[in-house]
DNA sequence: TGGCAGGGTCATA
DNA sequence: TATGACCCTGCC
């Protein structure tokens, strides 16, 4: 990977394992979104960020070195070896298929707290829904951000919600999670530390998280893996409890199976699985 | 227009 | 360990 500073942005070149698509649409985040330029935008650590493929190269807009190089260089994973790791997941011909269809996915780094509350508002919803939620719960408790000649907000922090009531969350219309959300809040804010889910031993990590409610098993899987760099969790929703059963009929216990079959990579591979089943409507 | 399912989880038995 | 119920809404 080669980088360098161009005016208000930053040129990334020799990233062949990297795809924007791939990496947005795969099912990770909720909160980038396509330009009819075909470039993507979002808000992530508090920062809104524009990002585009223009030939070989990797445009970061309105970022500078310093802010590419400690902040989207971990959110992006870009020091990440995507070539060794898609292979030593190719196990099979299955495998090989899912990750040849996704090629290019990066796990992207995102923020831990943000991530809980987003898969907590996950649980038995649609997409489209999900994402109406998460903006507007940013749109009411976030920082106003303006770049892009947009408005933007950031996603709120734990101590920005410290105070929210069940009657300040209602026009989020997020039903039955309202409690969930508040009882996250609350928790983070007291009994649960997340700034030590990337070291803990992942089994008490998980145990950790569902203290939560609203958390269960996949959700706290969701967090470790997207919201804590914990490769090594594999969380099994509808579509890769399908696609793990259809490519392996034999297969009793789908976590177990997954972790035995991709070890510390599981999580990466559940990322290739889903993203495969669910674009391609495999065993529906 | 009505009815249903959706990136699960929780509460019962 | 196994069933329902669950807030809403987009979509058939």
């Amino acid at each position: 990977m080669d980088y360098y500073e161009k005016g208000s942005h930053v040129v990334v070149e020799n990233l062949p394992h990297f795809n924007l698509s791939h990496t947005f649409l795969c099912g990770q985040c909720f909160r980038w979104d396509k330009q009819p330029d075909g470039s993507f935008a979002g808000v992530a650590m508090g920062r809104y960020l524009r990002i585009s493929c223009e030939g070989q190269a990797f445009v970061f807009h309105n970022t500078d070195l310093n802010t590419f190089l400690r902040i989207w260089m971990p959110y992006f994973d870009l020091a990440g070896d995507y070539g060794a790791r898609g292979l030593q997941l190719s196990v099979d011909d299955r495998m090989r298929r899912a990750v040849a269809f996704g090629w290019g996915i990066h796990l992207l780094q995102q923020e831990t707290f943000e991530c809980l509350l987003s898969y907590i508002i996950s649980a038995n919803n649609h997409i489209p829904r999900i994402k109406t939620i998460i903006s507007a719960l940013c749109t009411r408790f976030g920082e106003k951000i303006i770049a892009d000649g947009k408005v933007h907000y950031t996603f709120p922090s734990p101590a920005m919600l410290s105070g929210v009531t069940e009657a300040d969350l209602a026009p989020l219309k997020a039903g039955y999670r309202t409690k969930y959300i508040l009882d996250a809040v609350q928790k983070v804010i007291g009994s649960v530390d997340l700034s030590k889910l990337k070291t803990l031993p992942l089994s008490e990590a998980k145990r950790q998280l569902m203290q939560i409610k609203g958390v269960g098993s996949k959700v706290a899987d969701c967090v470790l893996l997207f919201g804590a760099g914990r490769f090594g969790a594999f969380p099994v929703d509808v579509w890769v409890g399908r696609a793990m059963r259809g490519f392996y009929p034999e297969v009793q216990d789908v976590q177990a199976a997954g972790e035995q079959k991709f070890g510390e990579l599981c999580g990466l591979a559940q990322q290739y699985i889903f993203y495969y089943a669910r674009e391609q409507g495999l065993f529906k």
